[in-house]
DNA sequence: CTGAAAGCGCTTACAG
DNA sequence: CTGAAAGCGCTTACAG
């Protein structure tokens, strides 16, 4: 019933030879020929099985994307980025989660096997990069998004953790905090080292190291970010600033510090990491270090597609620069 | 390179059509070869090229999903609900959005005729439902997960809106508001006229109507339900309770509320609609009615792979009821 | 129980 | 400039 590139070259009166190279545009072809059958495709509303052009060329347009949830605040918008540019080149997006664990990897371990795409993007699920590393060996193209701070062996996209958090730390000195306190993500992610290295190298420099007392493990959640500050003020120590390393857990902190009846950001300032939607709404404002997440996004699909196209994939890492976004946590409203 | 059916085939020496045999567990089959031929797939590590496969069955294995934006916050939800489900399945979800308008509408009715995938999930974007029932007539397996209220002619998951806005009623009559705001959504939306219907239909009920300048019309941002709330304070009208019909905007009357200087929930008490993550998270933790997202997802997902296997698509919506989840907006606080 | 052959809908040397 | 034929890697009647 659908029709195929066989109606086409029935009803223009030519082979499917002809009809496969004026749809794809190669060889030299009798202008009037050409017409002809675009005129026929036209009329028919043809457009070639993506299956069978798939099979026959040994390549899908499709790019896969490997992620370990979709349910964090910050995925979406890398998500974006590629789907927008993914979709601009013609190509389409396969999706897949690690949310099912081991069995998910396997799933996605068959695609691959089964060449269900001709390229991969990764934001990685913890505990993959061997595994990606393999895929990347084994030939199949892949770019990783890295959120970690991994720096890999193969090509990504990255963002300036150290100098964010460095500008975290200009932007609190300039408003003369001098005992800031740091609650820092899960401490294997070379991300959360590397924008604590930025804060505390700009607060050593300026002459006002960071006691270890003051740098707070925490795991990225909320409720961690709360109850770290929590205890924290129980303790007693004294401090006028906070730079939690992402957003989520700067907004627990804000909660900690609104319960102590504490103000911000005249008493204690706050700095979070991302600028995720959150980061606007909460109270007060939340100042933080943006991430280029929806850039990220679409350096990474760009660099995949232009592989494609023949461009070899950079060694380096692209790194793409945070910016600090000012709101009401560290600027008192008038 | 990469190994084919033929190569098992030759290995086993048997033929390719009897590795298909065993490999789709069809037709009788010696047990002695099944397991020659099983032990030699395991050990080339043959996976059948999901594209041929595809080309020869006619069927691709695939589910397609359309969706508006990825960036709005609870889009992520249903997503990983539809994911968890197609991957448990073997299939594979190919993602669309509609963020570049017509040119990326264009793009997925291209893959349709491209015959990429072999059934839709849909989040309608704005002003495609007409485009998506013309699909489904022309026999591509639809489902909607409807988030607008359409009741389309053609399957589709749901869920309990104008119950919902009842339950929002009835809890704040519990509580004794008996003049309550309405900040509605885009007016166009069934969902929104719903939710206001169940929610004013309760306080008519109990003799407390609903005077018609207290539902504000809004858009579902923030910034709309601030400056709505935040008018009607500066006209002096009297309220003692806000029901937005988002978590966004619900936040945004928060927001106007503490800036006019009143208590939550002491002065006017607030309910949201949606339970996205930012409610939790919130000045004061919102009062919402949560709608189950990634249980819409996941039960619009099943419909579509019971389809493939038999199962008549329903021709009623599926409707997944929402609940109250109470929060700090409307319970004080020991 | 098993295999040879045709077919899925394209593309791509190879001839002419 | 154009076409017949082989091939991409599978599945599926049809025979035996």
């Amino acid at each position: 019933m659908p029709i195929t590139i066989a109606d086409v070259a029935k009803h223009a009166g030519v082979s499917k030879t002809t009809v496969s190279r004026v749809l794809n545009g190669k060889g030299e072809l009798n202008a009037a020929t050409a017409a002809r059958v675009r005129q026929v495709i036209a009329e028919l509303g043809y457009v070639p099985s993506a299956g069978a052009v798939g099979l026959a060329r040994g390549r899908t347009q499709i790019v896969g994307m490997l992620v370990p949830s979709l349910t964090w605040p910050w995925i979406g918008q890398v998500l974006q980025g590629v789907v927008d540019v993914v979709e601009a080149e013609g190509f389409g997006l396969l999706l897949f989660t690690c949310n099912r664990g081991e069995e998910s990897l396997r799933r996605f371990a068959q695609q691959v096997s089964a060449k269900s795409f001709d390229g991969l993007l990764v934001i990685e699920p913890e505990g993959t990069l061997d595994y990606i590393t393999e895929l990347h060996q084994a030939g199949l193209p892949v770019v990783l998004i890295d959120d970690r701070g991994h720096q890999p062996i193969f090509p990504s996209v990255a963002t300036t953790d150290r100098s964010g958090g460095a500008s975290a730390a200009r932007h609190l000195l300039e408003l003369g905090r001098r005992r800031p306190v740091v609650v820092t993500g899960p401490e294997s992610f070379g991300c959360v080292q590397d924008r604590l290295a930025g804060f505390a190298d700009e607060y050593a420099e300026a002459g006002h190291p960071l006691p270890p007392e003051h740098v707070l493990l925490g795991d990225f959640t909320f409720e961690q970010g709360r109850s770290a500050v929590g205890r924290l003020l129980a303790s007693g120590a004294s401090f006028d600033a906070v730079f939690a390393q992402n957003d989520l857990s700067a907004s627990g902190a804000l909660l900690a510090l609104r319960e102590a009846g504490l103000r911000i950001p005249e008493d204690v300032a706050v700095v979070g990491f991302d600028d995720v939607p959150l980061a606007a709404y909460s109270e007060p404002a939340l100042t933080t270090v943006h991430q280029p997440l929806r850039e990220m996004g679409d350096a990474a699909a760009r660099m995949l597609l232009a592989h494609f196209k023949g461009t070899p994939l950079p060694t380096a890492a692209e790194v793409l620069p945070t910016h600090l976004v000012v709101r009401d946590s560290t600027r008192s409203r008038t």
